[in-house]
DNA sequence: TACAGGTATTTCACTAGTAAAGTAATTGGA
DNA sequence: TCCAATTACTTTACTAGTGAAATACCTGTA
């Protein structure tokens, strides 16, 4: 049985509780952060997915999609790549699919027949537009309860960890 | 509403700026928080699997044999898979390998045959206690730069969140 | 005691994501 | 002008992780 969780406190208070009681001469801090942060992400993760499941794309098509209606112009294979975060092969696999279902049209490139460009049709365009502001409200439902102002504080330090980890 | 910064700015001040151009009326300021937090999550997960590799266990094999490690008692597979946020069917996948690597022993309850333990051996054990500080360091290394008293602010911040998400 | 219903784990069949090899096109010298 | 090196993408072969079905066991009720 897992010992009671001590009241106010998250999965994260336990886990440091319990390391500090086998390493109590270890600092353990940085797993307050930095634990939380996986959480919070695997967590957000799940919620997305689930949310977009009737849309009829994964997370990953999602943001393949959305990075080309942020763009608000073709991208390069690789561009997308690079700013998805995922590798080569994944961005033709999901690009495959998303062609496959309407969403997405594939062309080389003119001026270099090695360059394949990512565009949106306009159903794509349609379904990021109909879809981005539901993620936006299921992302302020899950910072619910912060104010403006920790949320402000939160961005801001949470950009400088970035800044270390990019 | 946070604004973007022009120099000095991380992934996604960019993000923001490209949606901000798009959708100019839309308060884009929740992406400031969870987008980081999905990125620097992904990118501190890399990090730990890079620096698990020598060690010859996966970042999903480490945090089952931390568990064990910090519960300090053999674990029911159901309270391991709580603990990590796994399906019950990864835990029998990684402790099978776990136990074949001799890091992990499986016994039966005594009390309910349907409930499998799972204990380390002294050579799991020991590797926790060897990988563990090198692996908080590293944590250590991606919080650089922010002062003790930033760190407990981003900590307790973010324990509001995670709280949200739970 | 018998057994219906519940619980704990494992097995199975599948998907997402990847690294590395493969293919095709371009570029920068000699 | 060649062509070796480089670049952009795709294909292949693989691994990690999962939900759902299957298995084995336990428990409360009559």
């Amino acid at each position: 049985m897992i010992p009671a969780q001590k009241s106010g406190g998250d999965f994260v208070d336990n886990v440091r509780r319990e390391w500090a009681e086998v390493f109590p001469d270890v600092d353990t801090s940085p797993i307050e952060v930095l634990a939380r942060i996986a959480r919070i992400a695997s967590r957000a993760n799940n919620l997305l997915e689930v949310a977009l499941a009737p849309v009829g794309v994964s997370r990953a098509e999602f943001d393949v999609l959305s990075a080309l209606r942020r763009a608000d112009r073709p991208l390069r294979a690789s561009e997308v790549t690079s700013v998805t975060l995922m590798s080569g092969a994944s961005t033709t696999k999901i690009s495959e699919r998303l062609v496959g279902v309407g969403l997405l049209q594939r062309s080389k490139s003119a001026r270099d027949a090695r360059v394949v460009l990512l565009e949106l049709t306009d159903a794509g365009s349609e379904l990021v537009d109909r879809v981005f502001p539901v993620r936006l409200g299921k992302d302020r439902e899950l910072l619910g309860g912060l104010s403006d102002r920790e949320l402000e504080t939160l961005a801001g330090l949470l950009r400088r960890v970035a800044l270390n980890v990019e």
